[in-house]
DNA sequence: TTATTGAGTGAGCACTTGTTCACACGATTA
DNA sequence: TAATCGTGTGAACAAGTGCTCACTCAATAA
C-alpha cells in the first residue's frame, strides 16, 4: 500500500490530510520561484555585503566597489539583479548613482535570520 | 581628492563617519558568511519546497521525493545541507527518518519575505 | 540467514553563476 | 569640441551547484 503521492515507498505513514495540504502549497509556483530568487540574491556574500552596507548609508557604485574590493563593473552587475527584485533603489545626480535599500523588509529579513544564528 | 576607502573614484561625497561604520560591519566576516549560507540554502527552489513542506507536516525522505518529483537521493543530499545549518531536524523510527523544521525562525523568515513580495 | 526496503554517500556531468575585461553611453570639465 | 569620469552591458571563463547513477549500510520481513 502506497500513499497517493509516492510510487517509490511502500509505506503509508503520513496523515493524508496533511500531505494534501502540503501538495497544495506548490500550486502557486510563481510565488515560490520569486521567493527563492530573493533568498538566492541574499545568499551571495558580495550581494549581502552590498545590502548590509546600504542598510547603513546611501552609497554609489564605486565606493561599494572599493569597500568590497571588486571592480565597479561587478558591483553594477549585482546591483542590477538587486534592482530587478526591488531590494535596492537609486537616484541619479549627474554621473553618480546613489543606491539605497528599497524598503525596510530586507533589513527585517536579515535581522530575523541573525537571530536564528545566535541559537 | 579621494575617500580613504576608494582608489578608483575621484569623488568624496559620502559622510565619512557613515562609511567608517559600514566598513566596520565587515569585521565579523564569519557571521556574514554564515548568514549568506542560510540564504543560499533557502535560495534553491527544491530546498525551499522542502522547508515549506516541513512547515506543514513531519515527512520522510521518500515522501518528500515523490512530492517534489525528484529522487530520494537528491532529497537526501539537500536534507544534509539543511541539517548542517540546523534548519531541519529528524528522528529515526526504524528505517524511516522523519524530518521537521528545527525551529520557528525559518518560518518567520519566509513569512517576512513573502510580505516583501506582496508590495 | 537471506532478501528487501528506506536512507545516505561519492563520483560524474550538465548547467548555473560571479567575476574580469573590453567597450559604450551620458554627464561634467577644460 | 575634446577629454575625462562614473556607470552600465555583453562576452568569456573559472568555479560552484544540483541532479542522477551506482553503491553501501542498517533495519525489517520472510
Amino acid at each position: 500500500m502506497t500513499t497517493p503521492f509516492s510510487d517509490t515507498c511502500d509505506i503509508d505513514f503520513v496523515d493524508k490530510e496533511k500531505v494534501k495540504r502540503v501538495a497544495g502549497i506548490f500550486a502557486d509556483n510563481n510565488d515560490l520561484i520569486e521567493l527563492s530568487e530573493i533568498f538566492k540574491l541574499l545568499g551571495d556574500p558580495t550581494r549581502l555585503k552590498i545590502i548590509l552596507a546600504l542598510k547603513e548609508a546611501e552609497l554609489c557604485v564605486c565606493d561599494l566597489a572599493s569597500l568590497l574590493g571588486i571592480t565597479s563593473s561587478a558591483v553594477s552587475h549585482q546591483l542590477r539583479l538587486l534592482r530587478n527584485l526591488h531590494l535596492v533603489k537609486f537616484r541619479r545626480a549627474g554621473k553618480i548613482a546613489y543606491y539605497s535599500l528599497d524598503d525596510l523588509h530586507v533589513a527585517e529579513i536579515i535581522q530575523v535570520t541573525q537571530t536564528h544564528i545566535k541559537e
